[in-house]
DNA sequence: TGAATTAGGGTAAGCGCTTAACCTTCATTT
DNA sequence: AAATGAAGGTTAAGCGCTTACCCTAATTCA
């Protein structure tokens, strides 16, 4: 059997009470009994038991991310940064992945509650906003992640999608593109990127008139290139000479899709993603895209995550980032007009 | 404050054991009892702690997964199907990217120990093999997952990787290259993949002896990268018509820097990948990969976990799988010869 | 020198469960 | 009708820690 405080108490002769001082270093003990408990602790390889001091202490040094998809190279990014984040911390992390399935979120949810884990990160809106606003009125520690909630009074740390999908735009139309296209996946934030987009145009004095050019679906490489296949295939006069995906996975679907059509990119065709995932630069050509500063925000994330468990009615905070772009070669200037 | 298992006990009108015994369908209760039991439960909402439970029943319901890097495609992948898994036998999985540095690996196995985890997925060799001995000694559940010790008498469950180099080395000869060269990344298993490469090149009548088509590196595309500027800077005779690299994301890096040779992909230079991750239907070309039965895997790993936690002296297993060829558009027939 | 601190450590009561052992009823068996 | 046994619960002892509180002896101060 592992060696428990009991153990460790009697070989150092002493009371258990002095081992758990040691341990946690609070209480006074002198350095000449600390050195001999820390001695029989050696000796005895002994592995205090946190399910234990849980139990007591009221905390698990464990917090939930929950995700849509830990396959997906975003949240793998993500749950790395949040790792490292939570290591600095000295906990872990639980991965759920829902598949954007409320139910799947809901019985997760409440595994990670009777866990008793310290705290919730809440990756876009995974789990329905009634189950978020329960764990809020539960006084659930918890952080929303790269998608706030508006009416809802949480923590919540993301990136200004409004200006991700401004910038992609206006740096689309400094190229010379006058005819845009607008591929958005159906998640909340997507819809601010989408109003980035538009307004950026208005500001351009371009009026977005074809709605072919708007397409929204959720974000896989065939759903990209389905949505191509629509834009693409108009006549030569409507179709989009750039295409502005909210999501890299779908931009990489567009760009996969843009070669069966024989155009070349960025010649004939420039396409601009989002989040600059690892993916950006793998593709052919390499992907412009709108990068998340992902690492600053999963330490903000956390660290407001922390306040909340520390002290319970820490104030809520809404924390909110800037994008930035990133130009590869996916993007390139308007082919000359009246072709 | 979260209510307690007297809580409902109270509320029911009856002891904590019924409770109890209500919650694990076990011992005997009336229909009537339970009925109630579970009305107050529900009416309490109440969520039994789990790390109370554990307390007593020597079970967190948690399994470590101790991995390079999650934020690399490959593992994210290998996380997921675990998650899947560990789902269906109502458990969760602690994600612990060690980044391959022993004294991480080290810090995150004593933090799982602590915490009581039930067993521990380690894949491709993360930690040093004495600490993974150690674990083993000390009768620790675990299985080793992508990459077996076998000097270690422990569970096991991995590829054939030999048989996958040799695959995509046959292959490759068969499209009637004679010059090839191999990317291999520094894990044990990716020696296995250079076996099955020479010894298919042997079988084939090929002699390998140009060290510089040799090259071992770590797995990164940078990496790759530069080992494609070493291998194809060479003079036309001896540089390669096919590269095989041991894992996807060299490959990418080759693909890459061939194209700032001028090389066209897969009329002057085949490259084939390992692992048939996401990626390598990202890039372009589409890679040409050899596949490792992901999902199986994992469902395996965790089953022969499972039995080990379930019964303390389970015989160990190693359970070996075939991984399988996917040709896509990165390889093609060598060039013709003399040129 | 005697009283008041203080340093160093022990006692014991939980934390919220599980479970072996035990105690009633009440229906069956002979 | 007495003995037997099953059905349905209850009691209480842990599981391995933390921590408020208490006690003793050594130190300090007037």
């Amino acid at each position: 059997m592992k060696p428990t405080i009991y153990d460790v108490a009697k070989e150092a002769g002493v009371s258990i009470a002095t081992v758990s001082k040691v341990l946690n270093s609070n209480g006074r003990i002198s350095d000449k009994t600390r050195r001999k408990v820390n001695q029989v602790m050696e000796r005895l390889n002994y592995q205090p038991s946190m399910v234990a001091s849980a139990l007591t202490s009221r905390k698990t040094g464990t917090v939930g991310l929950m995700i849509p998809d830990i396959a997906n190279p975003y949240f793998a990014e993500v749950a790395r940064s949040f790792e490292d984040n939570a290591q600095k911390l000295g906990c872990d992390i639980i991965i759920c992945s829902t598949d954007r399935d409320d139910d799947r979120a809901e019985r997760y949810m409440s595994l990670l509650l009777r866990k008793r884990v310290d705290g919730l990160i809440i990756a876009s809106h995974t789990g329905s906003p009634e189950l978020i606003r329960r764990m809020l009125s539960d006084r659930v520690p918890l952080v929303l992640f790269s998608a706030d909630i508006r009416s809802l009074e949480s923590n919540s740390v993301s990136i200004d999608d409004y200006k991700g999908g401004y910038l992609a735009t206006e740096y689309l139309l400094s190229l010379g593109h006058r005819n845009l296209g607008i591929l958005s996946d159906n998640l909340p934030g997507s819809e601010l990127r989408v109003q980035g987009f538009m307004e950026a145009l208005e500001a351009g004095g371009i009026s977005f008139d074809n709605p072919d050019n708007l397409i929204r679906t959720s974000a896989t490489l065939e759903n990209g290139r389905t949505a191509a296949v629509r834009m693409l295939s108009q006549t030569a006069g409507k179709r989009p000479t750039a295409i502005f995906a909210c999501n890299d996975l779908l931009a990489i679907g567009v760009l996969k899709e843009a070669r069966q059509f024989g155009l070349s990119i960025p010649r004939d065709l420039s396409v601009i993603g989002f989040d600059n995932t690892l993916l950006a630069e793998i593709c052919h050509p390499s992907l412009s895209s709108i990068s998340q500063p992902v690492h600053e925000m999963a330490r903000q994330a956390m660290q407001l995550l922390n306040e909340e468990i520390e002290q319970e009615g820490a104030p809520k905070r809404k924390v909110l980032l800037m994008p930035e772009l990133v130009v590869r070669h996916s993007t390139g200037p308007a082919p000359a007009a009246g072709v």
